[in-house]
DNA sequence: GAGAGAAGTTGACTTAGTCAACATAAATTT
DNA sequence: AAATTTATGTTGACTAAGTCAACTTCTCTC
């Protein structure tokens, strides 16, 4: 993979990640083609085929990117002594919905169909297991510090993760309104709008604030 | 639109939708292509055209049915005089989780970015309109009836919606066991599994237990 | 400095979206 | 009912994009 040597070549493999990543974050999959990458990153149409089987493979790595990623910031958070347990699974709830803010494109990829029901290698899959062990493990450290019963692991493993995704997803997808007064609501009540775009600011404000008013939820329930 | 002449030449736009429909929901967007879908209706590779501006439009009038045919589920289970607005809520939810096990394909068009942020048509959004209006009845009716305080309307729908839609896009797109000792538990976990594919039977089997499971949780909290 | 291998380039082939021109069938008009 | 219009459907052709093959060039090793 990333021996040294090839890093002295020059860093197009780099490069290419991070383009491709940028191109598939504003523009969509099907609008992230080889032609337009190579072109973007100032190289001939075929140069990203020296470092990527084909086009599978090259999202195939930003999926694995992505999750590398992911991991290093929950095992930051994991890691902070500073913390509780049910401040570090709230933090690790924000950092999954901030990466996918910020990384849509790869967010899908690494969550998304794509990938798991055709090519999903072995690295991807421990890359995987790296980033969700660092989520277990907040859950069972909570699981454990708030003595909660009521709930099964596993459940609980699941809920959390439905909340925090489906929150992500629709987010990243404008499926919710975060601005004015439908804020909250979805997206496509409102025909007047037609193709809103929200700044990544204003995002992370939004599901901070809601990840907040839905922990107060998850917590006493709806009454 | 559908005028009754057009109709009595043939049902080809229909089949065209429904084969279209099925093609996405077992191979994905990327490999429903205008040619394989012809062919596999019957008629030549541009034949669709006479029925579809383009590509996209055929995608768009995929949602856009998909929407009808969820507000007729919807508006089914609001009028069902024998359910209170909690079995209501709940059947919608299920509804919802059903169509997207069913129709994974048209559920991602309906609920993911292609449309939205591209060719949302006015028809669309009134379409989508009428689902959402449905759901948010069942959520008044609920606030009402169990006189539901602590939690703010618009964090309301959108807590419930974040939850449904997050369980089911995590199902449909296999990002979560839902056999075996694993079962809810993230399916990247199992580099042993290759590639999964779960049946529509399973599927919904574990999407109403997980309902169930949810719903208390919803209620009291976790704790 | 020569050879090997990696990285990059151009040419060519294939698939897929889609337009244009042509053909035909259904509906409408007279 | 014949003529005209309109809706459908077909074949040919063009373009964009993925990708292989052959060739070139650059780096590194010996």
């Amino acid at each position: 993979m990333d021996t040294p040597q090839k890093k002295q070549f020059g860093d197009l493999r780099l490069r290419l990640l991070k383009t491709a990543s940028e191109i598939l974050s504003e523009k969509g999959i099907k609008r992230l083609t080889m032609r337009s990458l190579s072109s973007k990153v100032g190289v001939s149409r075929t140069a990203p085929y020296r470092h990527f089987e084909n086009k599978d493979a090259l999202l195939l790595a930003i999926a694995e990117k992505g999750f590398n990623e992911l991991t290093i910031r929950y095992q930051k958070i994991n890691c902070d002594k500073s913390l509780d347990s049910h401040s570090k699974l709230q933090n690790i709830a924000l950092a999954y919905i901030k990466f996918a803010i910020i990384n849509p494109g790869p967010f899908r990829l690494m969550f998304g169909q794509e990938i798991i029901q055709h090519q999903r290698s072995e690295k991807l899959c421990s890359d995987a297991r790296a980033t969700f062990n660092e989520y277990l493990l907040a859950v069972k450290a909570l699981k454990a510090d708030k003595n909660i019963t009521t709930v099964d692991y596993s459940v609980l493993v699941n809920y959390f993760w439905t909340i925090v995704h489906g929150l992500a997803i629709l987010l990243i997808d404008g499926q919710v309104q975060i601005t004015g007064e439908n804020c909250g609501l979805p997206t496509l009540l409102d025909a007047a709008k037609p193709n809103i775009r929200y700044d990544v600011q204003s995002m992370i404000a939004f599901s901070k604030q809601t990840i907040m008013n839905f922990w107060d939820v998850i917590f006493n329930g709806v009454s």
